[in-house]
Order: C-alpha cells, then sequence, then structure tokens
RNA sequence: GGCGGCGUAGCCAAGCGGUAAGGCGACGGCCUGCAAAGCCGUGAAUCCGGGGUUCGAAUCCCCGCGCCGCCUCCA
C-alpha cells in the first residue's frame, strides 16, 4: 500500500465522511450504475463515467484489487418506446447507443471497466433473485406482473431518508389496481402485445428496471459490496430498491459505502433531456479535446453541482495548453554543463515533494480533485518559470526535470488522466479538430508558420505581419519563444 | 408540503475553528521590430444578510433572504 494516510470517502449511507475501509483488502469491489441505451450520451453521462474512473484509478494507485463492474441496462421502457417511434428492433437501438457510448468512454480514455454487464444477457439470474423474493415473502404475484412490497421491507427508505408513510402521503406514482401499495416497485413486468419478453415462471415478460442491478452486482461482486456509485438522482427510488431487493434476497448488507457525484447544470438547472438543456458529447468531443473536457469536469468536488458554459471549459482548455506547454518543454530539456542543482533547482525539487504530497492528500480527502489541480497548477507553474529562466541547464538540473516530468505522468497522467498525451500528440489531435471546423489543414497553417518565422528572421516584418494577421483571422494566436513559435487556436 | 444541498474576487473554484489555494480574465512595469507569450508586480478590510458560541468563525449554532436537487424516468 502506498497511502501514507487513509483515504476518507463521504458515505451516503451514513452522510458522514468515514475512513475506507475494504471488507477484504486489497480486493475492492465497485458497482456503478452506468447508461440506459435509449440516446446519445450527454456531459452528464460523461461526468458519472469519468468521476468513477478516476476513483478507479486512483484505488489500484493505492495498491488495491479492485473489481469494477459498470452496468448497462439494454431493456426497459425508454427504450421500447423509443424503439417503437422509430421503428427499429430495440436491440437495433440498443446496439446503436451501447457502440456510441464505447466511443466517448474510448475517445476519453476511461479504463475499461473489470464487467460491463447488461441486464438482457442476465435474465436468468434476475428471475432466480425474484424468486428469492417471493420465497422470502417481500414480492408478490399480480396479474403476471411480480412487486416488490415496500411495507413487508422495515428498513426501506434508509438511504435516501425517507419514511414509508411519507412517501405514500406525497405519492405521485400513478395509482395501479395491481399494487397492494403505490410504493410497491416492479419486479417483473407482464409483456404486452409486440413487446420484448423473456418467459418466466410469471409467464413472458421483462425485469423491472431496479432488479438488474442487485442480479448482476450479486454475480460478479457478491452479497456485499464495497463502492456503490451513481448520480445524486439515483439515490431514490433507484438505489433505495436496490438496497431493499439485494438485502431482502440475502439478509446481508448491500453496499458498504454509497458515493453519488453531483449533477451538471446549465445557468444553474439541471441537464437532462426533459429540460432540453443537454450538450452531447458527440458536439463537446468535436470542439475539445477529451483532456479539457475531463479536466473540466474534475475541476469541481465531484458531490457539487457543476455549472456547463462554453466559456467555462475554454477557461480550462487554456490551463491545459498551457500545461501541455510546460510538458513539452520538460520532455525538450537538455542539460548544456555538467553541475549540480543550483539554489533554485533546489527549491524546485522541494516543491516537487510538496506537490506529490499535496496532491495525493488531496484525493484521499473525499477525492477533492479540485483541490489536487490546483496542486498541480501551481507546481505547473513553478516548473515552467524554472525553464525558462534557466536556459543553461547542469546535468543534476536536467535530471531533475526528468524526474518531474516521470512524476507528472504518475499522479496526473496516471490518476486523473489529464498529461498522459505527449506535447505534439496533444496538439496534433486539437488542432486538426479546430480546422476542420473553418475548413483547413494542419498543413496548410504549418507552412504559413513557417513562412512568417523565415520572413521574421530576414527582418520582412511587413510580410509577417501579413501572414500573423492572416492568421489571426482564422482565429490561430502566435505565440513566439526564443527557440520556436508555437501557435494556437481560439 | 417532506427530505437534501448551495450562496467565497469580473467569471470558475478550494477551504471542514487559527486568520482567504488554484484556473480564466484585468491592470502597471520589463522584455519584444510591433504584438502575443514570458518575467516582475497588483487583487476579496473579507466569504448572501442579521444575531450568537469562542481567545479566535468563510468554517459551529439560530433567524432571515436567494438559488438548486430529489420526492415520476433520469448520470
Amino acid at each position: 500500500m502506498k497511502q501514507k494516510k487513509n483515504l476518507r470517502i463521504y458515505n451516503s449511507l451514513t452522510k458522514k465522511i468515514e475512513k475506507f475501509v475494504p471488507s477484504n483488502p486489497p480486493k475492492v469491489t465497485m458497482y456503478v450504475c452506468g447508461i440506459t441505451a435509449y440516446d446519445s450520451s450527454h456531459l452528464g453521462h460523461a461526468r458519472s463515467a469519468v468521476v468513477f474512473d478516476v476513483f478507479y484509478r486512483l484505488l489500484k494507485y493505492l495498491g488495491y484489487e479492485v473489481v469494477y463492474v459498470r452496468n448497462i441496462t439494454d431493456i426497459d421502457d425508454k427504450i421500447i418506446n423509443r424503439s417503437n417511434k422509430e421503428g427499429i428492433f430495440w436491440r437495433d437501438l440498443t446496439e446503436r447507443y451501447i457502440k456510441e457510448y464505447e466511443e466517448v468512454t474510448k475517445a476519453l480514455g476511461l479504463l475499461k471497466p473489470t464487467y460491463e454487464p447488461r441486464a438482457s444477457e442476465h435474465i436468468s439470474e434476475i428471475i432466480a433473485l425474484i424468486e428469492k423474493l417471493v420465497e422470502n415473502g417481500l414480492a408478490y404475484q399480480s396479474n403476471g406482473d411480480v412487486y416488490f412490497e415496500v411495507a413487508k421491507f422495515p428498513s426501506y427508505g434508509k438511504l435516501s431518508g425517507r419514511k414509508i408513510e411519507e412517501l405514500i402521503a406525497g405519492v405521485r406514482i400513478e395509482v395501479s389496481q395491481k399494487k397492494r401499495n403505490p410504493l410497491d416497485f416492479a419486479l417483473w413486468k407482464s409483456a404486452k402485445p409486440d413487446e420484448p419478453f423473456w418467459e418466466s415462471p410469471w409467464g413472458k415478460g421483462r425485469p423491472g428496471w431496479h432488479i438488474e442491478c442487485s442480479a448482476m452486482a450479486l454475480k460478479y461482486l457478491g452479497e456485499t459490496i464495497d463502492i456503490h456509485g451513481g448520480g445524486l438522482d439515483l439515490i431514490f427510488p433507484h438505489h433505495e430498491n436496490e438496497i431493499a431487493q439485494s438485502e431482502g434476497a440475502t439478509g446481508k448488507p448491500f453496499v458498504k459505502y454509497f458515493i453519488h457525484h453531483g449533477l451538471i447544470t446549465v445557468n444553474g438547472e439541471k441537464m437532462s433531456k426533459s429540460l432540453g438543456n443537454f450538450v452531447t458529447m458527440e458536439y463537446l468531443l468535436n470542439r475539445f479535446h477529451p483532456e479539457v473536457i475531463k479536466a473540466f469536469l474534475l475541476s469541481t468536488h465531484y458531490r457539487s453541482p457543476l455549472d456547463y458554459s462554453e466559456q467555462n471549459i475554454k477557461n480550462m482548455e487554456k490551463a491545459i495548453y498551457r500545461f501541455y506547454e510546460t510538458l513539452y518543454w520538460l520532455r525538450k530539456a537538455q542539460p548544456l554543463k555538467e553541475g549540480l542543482l543550483s539554489e533554485k533547482a533546489r527549491k524546485l525539487e522541494r516543491s516537487l515533494n510538496e506537490f506529490e504530497e499535496n496532491f495525493i492528500s488531496a484525493l484521499l480527502d473525499d477525492f477533492n480533485t479540485a483541490l489536487a489541480m490546483g496542486y498541480l497548477f501551481s507546481f505547473e507553474n513553478e516548473v515552467y518559470n524554472f525553464i525558462t529562466r534557466n536556459p543553461n541547464l547542469t546535468t543534476e538540473e536536467s535530471l531533475l526535470l526528468e524526474k518531474i516530468d516521470k512524476k507528472i505522468k504518475e499522479l496526473s497522467g496516471k490518476i486523473l488522466g489529464i498529461g498522459e498525451a505527449e506535447p505534439e500528440e496533444f496538439w496534433k489531435v486539437e488542432r486538426t479538430k479546430k480546422l476542420q471546423s473553418i475548413g483547413k489543414n494542419l498543413q496548410e497553417i504549418e507552412n504559413l508558420v513557417k513562412q512568417r518565422e523565415k520572413a521574421r528572421k530576414e527582418k520582412n516584418f511587413v510580410l509577417a505581419d501579413k501572414i500573423r494577421d492572416e492568421l489571426k483571422s482564422f482565429g490561430i494566436i502566435l505565440k513566439d519563444t526564443k527557440t520556436e513559435t508555437f501557435w494556437y487556436m481560439e
């Protein structure tokens, strides 16, 4: 184990920040609610995937052996409605959106979870679990449906802080004659004509929304899982129901730590399909480098709401550009003379140690990625200043810079997933993407930049400035350094 | 109505009882053929308002005000 301090994390079950102690260290089991494959993913889905990806990476960095499950809901009402509306087979619909989601997570550079199970492929496990609940007297059959009887599960509401009586009083669910109590929720739904179905002891039908997660968590991770995650909006009823189903069947605690992240807002309002204020990942990935999107998502504490605006992402983009510039110089630095560390270099070395310590403690303290990024940027600044002010590096100083580069890769790159790319590669991706939108290609621009550099060297400032103005009209900003010219697109 | 959260510089944002991190932007000087960049320097008598606890509060308590989420599908 690498940690000097312990990981502490906010547990939605206890509403407190707790020391993280898995049941069977070094093993950690983690289940995260993924997407329902009925539409394109938006920033909110990405936040969930990114937050838990970084959490997964952090656990691995700390030396845990993590079994990470992120499920896919590929059969439910929304899918049926949508495929009916489009007049296509439901599986074709889900395949399309699962593929899209895979492309998004790949573009974002997220690690593959250990398992990505789909509901439709676990029908027999689901049926077995429902049977167990019926057997335990917690579920009842009604006209081909099977419902979970909330009144029979006394601790119902423990996660969301609700009481059964209060829920009944404020009930907004449409009243169904099939239910004994309006709060009862479907474990199995009988199939209407033309709906997809599977055979079951209760006739043809399909699983309810919540039961799949209980069944798959149980199958891949066992009766008690260490971490269960998802968005805040899943606390009720989804996670509440999962607890009822799982604990109702096994009699064991279902989850040790529930982790919920905040939602994306737009002008302070929740980003959602129904409000129509969502930005798709396709849109964002066409405009921003994936690492910029990730950095933006990690710039706020995971439990807080994150307000989206294109301007906010652009601000982060500038910070990441600069970060890559530092990495560029860091990787390019060569010693010019034999020698030891100067006074300033020794100070930088101390900063490196402080940075490592601060960065890790920030993450250990309820996963404070925003703070960790603050330390990263401030250290990066110091490194940048050192490099620009000390061109005549000694051999020892050059070794120090190498060490810094490695450390940044190890911490920011491997844990946050920011700074993983080679600078040249980062710029290429970024530039190609943006040039496409204005109908230019990379070669064309680079030639212009070179022509200008040549003109400048020949003191032909009229031509140099003319090219600079032309580039500026494309939204390209030049940045001259002693040895070369960088360029950025606004 | 019930439950929960939030309100920190122009904007984003950390802060969890010890005297306000970081990013973006802005301003002044140096540098530069001129710009940009870089370098040096400048920012919150103050953390929505009002009380209280404390030697000490952005941080804890109480009362307001404003915003948001969940209670129905939702990451």
